[in-house]
DNA sequence: CGATAGTTGCTTTTT
DNA sequence: GCAACTATCG
């Protein structure tokens, strides 16, 4: 390892004259596997990877090997020795991208990518925070706050200006936030339009100073800060200029103002940057992602190179050609024709179904017969648009026995005994973490109650201290009386031991004492709840992965920027999971559920944005779609049960746009009928009509509300339900019901 | 202060 | 169909 490293730092000497020509310069390229690959790519990907220096932006189509030619290029920048590892600054999206990343390039150089700056925006800008934290007025020992915490902050502050709740609720206030520091608006910076953000505008300022008094910073802040320490900065921003030769972007399109300004900053040094994305892709604008930074790349930067792949080496054609036909409706792209030498296999099936339920019976179906033709589970996945939609996949899955896994959803780190174990590590490592106090205060039952809570509170913003700060003052005076006061004095005391421990014991066993003397294991133990033994094993998994990182503020950035599951990848099973969570992903069989009017495209995406809120909707279809490799199977169901009630939808409109020599429509199950499309004049859907027919009824004792909008036929005779989705030619005929009697 | 029962509103998508 | 909030009482 170290003479590796004294080599390097000796050919890099040689290197730091400034290449001019480097294609006519020779290159010393060692690693076997790195030419192997560098040889199989087709002529612009090897072009992608071969422009090193200057502007550099890759257009990249679905499945056209972005990915391959991101870490080809950053092996050759290592292997040619035009970088050390440390000069190489590499954004990822997620940081699973970033590990899978850093394992490639390593196979590829045949030695270790240590030392890369390697990492999604996030990642990246905590590390150099850190460093510089009271440049920007924090700790470097900062709280990273989860957007629950955010929430919490926001509802209080709301609260302490004695707001309308329902108005101003947490979650558009803090939306409003954000989307301010996406584009890189600091509160002096926003004019505000209306009245309703000159409020918010104050909140904003207002969570700023809290966050400020907390040692904190919120995911938006994270960006922002750094940008902030740039800009203020300029030894700072010339430390990194000089340090970062090659700066690589992959998903340029989701990045927001924030990120790009910050980047720019970052590339005026040398001028190498490259940018891997796919505008088509673009499917986080409602996060503040700028479609516009990739349309104006050439701007941005002058001489800028821009190099297309549109070749796919991933899809079947037909499901590419339904794909294409698809994304071919939206204005506003850049175009690309994306091409496959790959001909004939499956067209994409689509299929109507009676309802969810239904829905999951027939993927069930499916799974079961894929498997049986020797498919591998891990080559299937079915993608939903909404969290909420893979609980019938689970609840069927469990029932057939298929291993499964939901990539996303629930995680680890969410679940409330781990949220109260991270509190109390944060407390401990933190001193003006309130959020983590409040938290742990009266959990296990201490007798510190709501009115206690309340005192604190208010002589924490009159004093403009943190919550156990005030505690630590109050306790001394008499505002705090009898249990409550014994019970914080013996807290606080507990607190500070623990912290006295951190330098002196292993963070693994710290964490073990903390939790055991708190009395928030036995508060588990002594819960005869059925969920209890089950929130001691997390609890008990919480330190095992806390032991596998080196200290405990490590482990504290990583629970907060890597939200991932730790997930068992070597194990059979199908992955479930949104399509926002799908993206950069590849399966031989994709099941794309739910597509119906008001699911996908989503009411809320259609209501708030319009055409741009569509256009996005349908280029999260192309996603999904460009998923699959050799089988797409689309469904949609005529009923789904949203809100406990059930509600008849049509399909969506973007099964009419997949060109339709690309697809096969199918039916299912007994009771439902298949007519060809009679193809007649219908009411316009995107104008829905009041809902003229509503009624309970039972089917088979179930009790059933439905609304039938849409202008729809709906025919009930005798004991018979039929429903007739003219617009797909579907017929679905339910079995007896019986009105009920409202 | 805390336990309990009843009530409301909620679900896009995520670093 | 659930979590999170509210009212009431011991």
């Amino acid at each position: 390892m170290f003479e590796k490293d004294s080599l390097r730092a000796i050919s890099h000497k040689m290197n730091t004259q400034p290449h001019q020509n480097m294609s006519s310069s020779p290159q010393i390229i060692s690693s076997r596997r790195y030419i192997d690959e560098a040889s199989s790519l087709n002529p612009a990907q090897r072009q992608a990877v071969e422009i090193t220096e200057g502007p550099l932006l890759v257009l990249a189509g679905a499945g056209t090997g972005k990915t391959r030619v991101l870490t080809t290029r950053l092996a050759s920048l290592l292997l040619s020795h035009k970088a050390w590892p440390s000069q190489v600054l590499s954004v990822t999206f997620t940081n699973k991208a970033a590990f899978e990343m850093k394992e490639r390039v390593a196979k590829l150089i045949e030695g270790s990518a240590e030392g890369l700056w390697l990492g999604t925006f996030h990642s990246i800008c905590v590390r150099i925070l850190r460093k510089h934290a009271e440049l920007v007025g924090l700790q470097s020992s900062f709280t990273i706050l989860d957007t629950d915490d955010q929430l919490r902050l926001i509802k209080q502050l709301v609260k302490a200006e004695s707001l309308d709740e329902k108005k101003f609720a947490p979650r558009i206030v803090a939306s409003v936030i954000s989307r301010w520091k996406d584009r890189g608006l600091t509160p002096s910076k926003i004019t505000p339009t209306s009245d309703f953000e000159k409020i918010i505008l104050r909140l904003y300022e207002f969570y700023q100073d809290r966050l400020r008094i907390l040692n904190a910073a919120d995911f938006g802040d994270l960006i922002l800060l750094c940008l902030k320490l740039f800009m203020d900065h300029s030894d700072v921003l010339a430390q990194y200029t000089t340090q970062f030769r090659y700066i690589l972007v992959d998903e340029y399109q989701d990045t927001n103002v924030a990120q790009y300004l910050w980047l720019r900053l970052l590339a005026q040094g040398t001028g190498n940057i490259c940018c891997v994305g796919d505008d088509d892709q673009s499917i986080y604008g409602w996060r503040g992602a700028e479609v516009g930074n990739i349309l104006r790349f050439e701007k941005d930067f002058p001489g800028a190179v821009i190099v297309r792949l549109e070749q796919n080496y991933r899809s079947n054609a037909h499901i590419l050609g339904a794909a294409s036909s698809l994304i071919s409706q939206n204005a506003g792209r850049f175009g690309k024709t994306l091409w496959t030498e790959k001909t004939g296999g499956e067209k994409v099936h689509i299929q109507g179904v009676w309802d969810g339920e239904e829905e999951a019976r027939l993927v069930g179906e499916k799974v079961e017969d894929l498997h049986r033709q020797s498919q591998s589970l891990n080559q299937m996945a079915i993608l939903v648009r909404a969290g909420f939609q893979t609980r019938e996949f689970e609840e069927r899955f469990l029932t057939l026995g298929i291993p499964y896994r939901v990539i996303g959803g629930f995680r680890f780190y969410e679940r409330l005994e781990v949220r109260d174990a991270l509190a109390y590590m944060r407390i401990v490592v933190q001193p003006q973490d309130s959020l983590a106090f409040e938290r742990i205060m009266n959990t296990p039952k201490r007798g510190i109650g709501t009115s206690t809570l309340q005192i604190l509170h208010q002589y924490a913003r009159c004093e403009q201290v943190s919550l156990p700060e005030a505690a630590l003052r109050l306790i001394e005076t008499d505002e705090i009386r009898g249990k409550a006061k014994t019970a914080l004095h013996t807290l606080l005391h507990d607190i500070g031991r623990w912290r006295s421990q951190l330098t002196t014991t292993p963070h693994g066993e710290l964490a073990r004492i903390i939790l055991d003397e708190s009395g928030y294991t036995a508060m588990w133990q002594v819960d005869k709840s059925p969920e209890a033994p089950g929130r001691l094993e997390n609890l008990k998994e919480f330190v095992n992965a806390l032991e596998e990182f080196e200290s405990l503020p490590t482990f504290l950035d990583h629970v907060s920027l890597v939200m991932e599951n730790i997930t068992n990848t070597s194990a059979e099973m199908v992955s479930i999971m949104t399509l926002h969570s799908a993206k950069g992903l590849e399966f031989n069989t994709v099941f794309l559920t739910g597509w119906e009017e008001g699911l996908f495209p989503h009411q809320r995406s259609l209501g708030e944005s319009g055409e741009a809120g569509l256009e996005e909707e349908r280029r999260l279809a192309y996603v999904g779609l460009t998923r699959a490799r050799e089988r797409a199977i689309i469904t949609f169901a005529a009923n789904r049960r949203v809100h406990n009630q059930w509600q008849s939808g049509i399909p969506s409109r973007f099964i009419d746009e997949l060109s339709s020599q690309h697809v096969e429509r199918f039916t299912v199950g007994k009771r439902h009928s298949f007519s060809p499309p009679p193809r007649r004049q219908l009411p316009d859907i995107h104008t829905p009509q009041p809902s003229s027919i509503s009624k309970t009824f039972h089917v088979k004792q179930r009790v059933f509300h439905m609304k039938f909008g849409y202008g729809y036929i709906v025919t009930i005779e005798g004991s018979k339900l039929e429903i007739d989705f003219d617009h797909s030619g579907l017929k679905m005929v339910m079995g007896s019901f019986v009105e009920s009697a409202e």
